[in-house]
DNA sequence: TTTTGAGTTGTTCGA
DNA sequence: GTCGAACAACTCAAA
């Protein structure tokens, strides 16, 4: 019979049982252990996951629980406002302490600090951890102690500093002190009607699909990384690994350590390592932007960018959202994100450059449909990256980079597999015209089985006087700012 | 304090 | 076809 009161871990973005500190802690301390998840319905201020990631979340709450169940433990789920939800639960199995890892979106983060000082008040021990960031947005700091705002400077300062704590494993067992728990069936996560065939087909969420996802990646794959990360027609190209860090399936530490072991045994070209690890470096970039900038959620982070004459055009956003631009490679990554909740980077960059420049709509819009239909959909990462190609955010992109989709997609998608996978409709345009069909000869297109208009849409917009019109744009913007 | 070098991801044009 | 220059100016980080 123990005689330590219980500890509540309470699992949020942290979906995992291997490398979890607030876990390993809490098994540390020798008691028995709550294992908890809240469906929080009271966040100030908080956005609602979208669709895609309610689907991520439902799959991997069933992984989690079952992880759980194996060690003779038990999830236990809630809803509702996380501080009452809490503390009837520690009034409900005599437990004196909680702990979590840390979340970093402004919600969020406002949200744990307030329920960290009621409960302490309260008399509950609260402790949180980091699993989600290799350094956490305050812990490194450029030589005049402010925080990094260019990223190069901010990735060799990482390197220099960061050193990962030692592996920590899962729990043996769990003891099974367990509160009364909702259904998750009954939490509504499945879409209705079910939608959801794409992502099953492409995904396996929960820890143990993340773990076989990094393995997979780094046994063979990760060496092609400096050439091929940017072709979104190679199955491989990339780790994928994204909507498992989101929900913290697999933390960073894991990851850096991995790839470390691989270098130090050779089995890992370390040139193509340190491409990868900057990838992750941009992840934890944007958690510091985020961090010290909160309005970047919605605002633009340099305000010359206030000025922009960006358009209302419900009928531009929804043809950009279709996958009907008539750009063959802006409409395949958007079909692909539909379909399987994820698109390829390289892919991203080159559609929020067509939504902004070429359609000249507010980022904004963007950022809220990437929100909705990513399963990776990240506070930090989705409103940095999108600022970022927009050109209002940190290190802004010269106004004049605008990305030609019709080179950007025969650059990238040399062999053009992605975009006959997600536009069969181009499947049999020959290579010179598969990213620019509406420049093709009627006798091709017609042997090609395509009627532009009507089996494929014709471009919305005309690429060099949609370029020019950004950059007057953009160059009148300036002159205004200048003006004032 | 001042200075200096540098900054993820591109395109177009003309030689 | 390839290649270099032009496209701007500014801020950041560190010496």
């Amino acid at each position: 019979m123990s005689v330590l009161p219980p500890v509540i871990v309470w699992f949020r973005e942290d979906l995992r049982l291997t490398d979890n500190p607030a876990l390993a802690a809490a098994v540390e301390t020798g008691a028995p252990i709550v294992c908890l998840y809240i469906r929080e319905t009271d966040i100030p201020g908080a956005r609602a996951p979208g669709g895609a990631s309610r689907w991520w979340l439902n799959q991997s709450l069933m992984a989690l629980a079952a992880s759980l169940e194996g060690l003779g433990g038990r999830l236990v789920l809630k809803t509702g406002d996380a501080l009452k939800v809490l503390n009837a639960l520690a009034a409900e199995t005599d437990a004196k302490s909680v702990f979590w890892t840390r979340r970093y979106g402004e919600a969020e983060k406002s949200a744990d600090a307030a329920v960290k000082a009621a409960l302490k008040e309260t008399g509950i021990n609260v402790q949180s951890f980091n699993g989600r960031l290799l350094m956490e947005p305050w812990a490194l700091k450029t030589g005049s102690g402010g925080y990094y705002r260019v990223f190069t400077p901010f990735w060799r300062a990482m390197q220099a500093a960061y050193v990962a704590p030692a592996a920590l494993p899962a729990p043996k067992r769990l003891g099974n002190i367990v509160g009364a728990s909702e259904d998750l069936a009954d939490w509504d996560l499945h879409p209705r009607p079910d939608w959801s065939a794409g992502l099953a087909d492409a995904w396996t969420p929960g820890e143990a699909g993340a773990l076989a996802r990094l393995a997979a990646f780094l046994d063979g794959p990760v060496n092609g990384y400096a050439e091929t990360r940017n072709r979104p027609d190679l199955d491989e190209s990339t780790s994928r690994l994204s909507p498992h860090l989101r929900f913290g399936e697999i933390g960073p530490a894991q990851i850096w350590r991995a790839v470390k072991a691989g270098v130090e045994a050779r089995r890992i070209d370390e040139r193509a390592a340190l491409v990868f690890l900057s990838e992750i470096a941009w992840r934890e970039f944007s958690h510091v932007l985020l961090h010290f900038n909160p309005e970047l959620a919605h605002k633009n982070y340099n305000s010359n960018f206030d000025r922009m004459p960006w358009l209302s055009n419900a009928a531009a956003l929804g043809a950009w959202q279709a996958g009907q631009t008539g750009y063959p490679v802006v409409d395949a990554g958007l079909r692909q994100l539909w379909h399987t909740g994820w698109m390829h980077n390289r892919v991203r960059m080159i559609v929020a450059s067509f939504l902004t420049k070429h359609l000249l709509l507010p980022w904004q819009a963007g950022e809220t449909w990437f929100w909705d239909t990513l399963v990776d959909a990240d506070p930090a990462i989705n409103a940095a990256s999108w600022q970022w190609t927009a050109g209002s955010g940190a290190d802004a992109a010269p106004y004049f980079r605008v990305f030609n989709p019709i080179t950007q997609g025969s650059k990238f998608d040399e062999t053009g597999a992605f975009v006959r996978r997600w536009c069969p409709q181009l499947a049999r345009v020959p290579d010179k015209f598969l990213h620019a069909p509406f420049e093709a000869p009627e006798g091709i297109l017609k042997t090609a089985g395509v009627v532009l208009g009507k089996t494929y849409p014709k471009p919305i917009v005309e690429h060099s006087a949609a370029r020019q019109r950004a950059l007057d744009a953009y160059k009148q913007t300036k002159e205004e700012q200048g003006a004032a």
